[in-house]
DNA sequence: AAATTAATCTAATCTTGATTCAATTATAGA
DNA sequence: TCTATAATTGAATCAAGATTAGATTAATTT
């Protein structure tokens, strides 16, 4: 086997993942730059030479799971496959994404408040990257409610309120990440089929 | 009009409730005693009068609010109701409760994970109360658990997997909380009436 | 291998926010 | 009114955590 010394120096991805993981655990204000430092057996001084500061490294863990699964989201939405099938796999890979990748559930459910709470301050430039992220958990949430709108207007779908349909298919799913645990009963393909299952059916005649 | 002081002494009720909107706005960790004793004219150090610490005051936030569903959704349990009406009635109250009270969204949301991180830590009987607290919670979700459960039994609902079923209901509930705002276009009720009917079509064979 | 740049570290600084204390004011009851 | 208790406060204490500064070590380039 190849050697891997154990101690090398560490790159800006090894810190994203590390934070993403102590920011789900523990949530924004929690979270330490001692805390994410730890994880990657440096001090936290040494965070600064990656990242600008606390706020500026978070907001990058954030952007980095939102446009995860916007990434795989995208390519479903562009299939011809019909509304209820892409329906469907958003879904799947949205909770998939969830349950393996604790920055999505990070970037989707609780820092956005502290997000907002910090808005105003810092620099332009600052308040420039937290707007465009705000615009991009947006533009996330509408290609939800395309899809449904569409399956709606082609009457595959019984004719729902569309944005609260999509606040209530976000808000079940964002609260995976709060309670699901890798070693539980069930594994992430299994609860994506169930919510899948569940919101189809809603969307029934 | 009678006279009614600005400045009078205040009651651990006002605070509670100035404490819910602080909390809910911004988080557990956020939050300060200032913040809290800004909203209701006292410093900080005031607080103290009335309550131990931080820890104690929010916590007693949250036992509030949980105490305020469950003691709105036991009276529909009780009730001789087809569980399908029963479980219309409780994803009323509920959403009603979230989107009028803001101590009820913090408690089932967002600073669950601040009270986890917490625990372990305080006086034997802060962590007795905590887990107190957590069985409230556990004992909150069973209520669901329970209608549901009842209703694939007598064949009213599809069969479901009642664990999932009930916490993909409380995600997009809980998530209600986060979004809602009382001068958005619906008010409460018709949020209520929209996800009850979206729940109820799922359960449908 | 000298020079340069990148990555880390330790120690120091600064700020914020929780908590405590002693003193003050308000209120209720005798 | 006098007194005991409840509320409240300003000032002081303490600790945690972000950020900075200067020095050191590692890796790369030439």
């Amino acid at each position: 086997m190849a050697r891997k010394p154990a101690d090398q120096s560490v790159n800006q991805q090894d810190i994203l993942i590390a934070a993403a993981d102590v920011l789900q655990r523990n949530g924004y204000e929690a979270t330490t730059m001692k805390d994410i430092a730890a994880e990657v057996n440096l001090t936290a001084a040494s965070l600064y030479h990656h990242f600008k500061n606390k706020d500026a490294l978070l907001l990058a863990v954030l952007e980095a799971g939102l446009e995860l699964v916007i990434s795989r989201l995208e390519p479903i939405m562009r299939s011809d496959k019909s509304c209820d099938q892409q329906l469907r796999e958003m879904i799947g890979v949205h909770i998939i994404s969830l349950t393996e990748n604790t920055a999505v559930g990070a970037a989707m459910v609780f820092e956005i408040r502290s997000l907002m709470a910090s808005n105003g301050s810092g620099s332009a430039a600052e308040v420039t990257r937290r707007k465009k992220f705000f615009a991009r958990r947006d533009y996330f949430e509408n290609l939800y409610r395309q899809v449904i709108q569409k399956g709606v207007e082609q009457r595959i779908f019984r004719a729902v309120d569309v944005p609260i349909f999509a606040k209530t298919l976000l808000g079940a799913h964002n609260w995976v990440s709060v309670w699901y645990k890798p070693d539980g009963r069930l594994n992430g393909q299994q609860i994506a089929t169930m919510m899948a299952d569940t919101f189809l059916q809603a969307l029934k005649f």
